[in-house]
DNA sequence: TTTGGCATGTAATCCGTTACATGATTAG
DNA sequence: CTAATCATGTAACGGATTACATGCCAAA
């Protein structure tokens, strides 16, 4: 049965604001999504391919003005597709959260070992989080039209009230152990 | 590269505590671990297998009293190997949101779809929330080992941290929605 | 001139899921 | 008796990453 293939909505998701070429996915992704998505090449341009074979997407090349690129755009098809998924149920995202797994099992290994890890796990939010605001900061200077801007800020503000947790959970656990390893 | 295969740490991990069938390894992640973590049979066997051949762990028939079982414990290697990769920086992990995709590229949906969408999602998150204030009740109870009692706890508590978070986020983000769909 | 960013792609690999296949034992 | 649970496995498939391969253009 079809499994996940996630990426082409990404891909998808991305061209209905307009045409892009795969490395403008990349980097968009990378700079706007890149707290909740990644996509390497390896996936985009063979399903940039696979969108363009079955109809979903349009190429165009950009000739001439520096470098040669290829456009991407939805077709109507496309963007009948993409709302489609838009509409569908969201499937749970799949757990598996290395630094519980190491919590978990962690009886094998020495205390100390594992009050590291929540330590580089706090810093690690802490740094997180940091972007976040930059990001909704930037947001802030440069509105973009509605309702997607709406829609994403809220996805940064997700991001900030979760790091925000995690961060606070890492000083609670972080008491927890040391006054155990005492 | 060798890319990931963390499905082996889970399971030498919880060999750690003492031997156990493939089929125990299952219902263990899906009860103890299940609010992290998953894994099925389709790698738990495979994988098992593979440290066997590897000499990581050890299988032994358990004859009679009902059904054969095969079961596996570690072997000295092996749990040396599991104290080294407690020991290694916990990898951040892939990060693939789909709620959070959705709204990203939501602008081509109706409003009232992220709207759904977002309702949903905080009510999967207060289901979330209220079995891991049950699992915590159950933890009480019965009393683990230490410190493997304290970290099993800690997995528990961040989870409803994060929950909390999600929950609260839903409700802002409900609210700036609802406003602008007016 | 050489480094770095722009730009597109392919090949190998592989982890993990789903689905399939099989059978024993126990509870209702 | 029969349904559910216990129990172990294999096969097919597939999505995605990593690494490789290539080349243009601009700036330092």
């Amino acid at each position: 049965m079809a499994r996940k293939a996630k990426s082409r909505w990404m891909i998808l998701g991305l061209l209905g604001d307009g045409p892009r070429s795969g490395y403008d996915i990349k980097v968009e992704v990378e700079e706007a999504a890149g707290h909740f998505w990644k996509e390497s090449f390896g996936s985009i341009y063979p399903v940039l391919d696979r969108l363009r074979a079955e109809g979903l997407v349009q190429v165009r090349e950009e000739a001439a003005e520096g470098r040669k690129r290829r456009l991407y755009a939805l077709t109507p098809r496309g963007r009948a597709a993409l709302r489609r998924w838009l509409a569908e149920p969201v499937e749970p995202d799949v757990l598996r959260l290395e630094l519980l797994l190491k919590l978990h099992v962690g009886g094998a290994a020495a205390p100390d070992v594992m009050i590291r890890h929540v330590e580089a796990y706090r810093e690690q939010q802490q740094r997180y989080l940091k972007g976040l605001t930059a990001i909704l900061g930037d947001m802030k200077k440069a509105e973009g039209p509605e309702p997607r801007g709406t829609y994403r800020r809220l996805t940064v503000l997700l991001g900030r009230r979760v790091a925000r947790a995690r961060i606070a959970w890492a000083g609670e656990a972080l008491a927890a152990l040391r006054r155990r390893a005492r």
